[in-house]
DNA sequence: CGCTCTGTTGACATACTTCAAAATACGTGG
DNA sequence: CCACGTATTTTGAAGTATGTCAACAGAGCG
């Protein structure tokens, strides 16, 4: 069975299968097994290892020294974090399990490895952590524009299409392992103000969402009430080819 | 005079003497002036090179289709933008300048060259990233959990950090070139509340800002009011060498 | 079967927005 | 250097999206 991660990253381009047995075999080199809500890695602590994240959901959260919480990014099977760790003297945000989960801890010189002997694999790696980028800018984009019932329809939409691309999800339908206080603090509302947006949603037939199961009745209508635009999921091209930049649409 | 990205990357670790002369070099090799207030790259267009920020200030911004938009980041003399475009095939966000600006525009072949003779630099322009997406985790951080007081005030001590960090501080005072209305667009706010907020500031004797002109007259207060902690400005640490970890957090 | 965590509801409070207009600064051409 | 048009800042009054508080109802779990 094809690990998340391999899948994750074919969706930014070729893998030959030499590359694809070496990382399969490097996931599972060093896994460690995790309880639900516990911190990987805490912010002002020091830093780890590449990280991939085999099973199970978990979050990357900064806190604000009077206990305010960010969640920052939800973490599915097949995201890695920690990738620049080694550049890092700290951590400036922590990162935690929310469920039962498996982690891959990556050997020291994975990176080195990979981009000595497997340059196609480094490459999607890269783009990786690119997309990861673009995530955040959507999610702060987000945070400064769109208006609760936006993010909500936002999030939903999110994070059913990262676990479509990594065959997470069953037609409609996702596991959804956020409570209400975790959207929340995802979203920068209150809990009781989460819970009135998804029913509106509920109310207007665009989602189901129950039982750590999110059903989606209405992508094209959420995506609209969400200003969803998915292409920042997919903006990586790895095949493209080095160089070979589109017309550039400078204005000078 | 050694130029601003010199400053900066110097803030991160050692760089040693033929490093820096060739990166002095590349940086002016092809350097593009440019008005204020135009795009150098577009949101949905092509990517472009690794650009250096040499002069003026410049943001990063999305805009939603129906017109709203988010300021990601702004952007001083020293900051460097698009350092993977090769990678992807499209822009999810613009970039443009908000005063005259001069841009150097890097070599196709800067970063590989960098890897192969210079890998002291290509370490701290990772650290550069590393520092950059922190950013913009703080940045969601304020977004999400600040108050409006609180994001205006953190955004000024981080504005001022960074340009005391690449010497464009003198004292208490630095530059200052967003408007009212960009500054709210930074903020997820609306300009005439920035405008409140901004007396408020004034009338607490914490800021004075006017004219381009931010003076800073209490930092320990503005960063009290702020919750600001200037850690995540300095994360990096490209002299610790590599695989010395600190002692790891774990809690299991 | 009782405890704790999560979800739900209602009434009320407020931080922030919206609209609209005046005052001030800013740039440009004459 | 002035005059005019435009962008920015400032002010006031009124509205609303979202927060707060508090209590209750289910669900999950040992």
């Amino acid at each position: 069975m094809t690990p998340h991660v391999t899948l994750k990253l074919r969706g930014f381009g070729d893998l030959n299968d030499a590359s694809q047995t070496w990382l399969a075999d490097q996931v599972q080199r060093n896994v460690r097994s995790l309880p639900p809500r516990v911190d990987l890695l805490c912010q002002g602590g020091g830093t780890g290892p590449l990280h991939v994240l085999i099973e199970g959901w978990a979050i990357r959260y900064k806190t604000l020294e009077d206990g305010r919480r960010q969640i920052l990014s939800v973490l599915i099977p097949g995201d890695m974090f920690d990738i620049n760790g080694h550049l890092a003297k700290s951590m400036d945000h922590s990162i935690a399990t929310l469920t039962p989960a498996r982690v891959a801890l990556l050997a020291d010189d994975f990176l080195d490895t990979a981009r000595k002997l497997h340059p196609d694999l480094e490459k999607l790696l890269w783009c990786d952590m690119h997309v990861s980028s673009a995530i955040q800018r959507e999610r702060s984009t987000s945070l400064g524009q769109r208006t609760a019932r936006e993010r909500m329809a936002h999030i939903l939409c999110e994070l059913f299409m990262r676990q479509r691309s990594v065959r997470l999800a069953e037609g409609g339908s996702c596991a959804f392992h956020l409570t209400q206080t975790e959207l929340a603090e995802a979203l920068g509302m209150t809990p009781v103000y989460v819970n009135r947006t998804l029913q509106d949603l509920r109310r207007d037939g665009l989602i189901q969402l129950e039982q750590k199961c999110l059903t989606i009745l209405d992508l094209t209508r959420l995506e609209a009430t969400a200003l969803f635009d998915g292409d920042y999921l997919k903006i990586c091209d790895a095949d493209g080819g080095a160089g070979a930049h589109k017309e550039n649409a400078h204005a000078f």
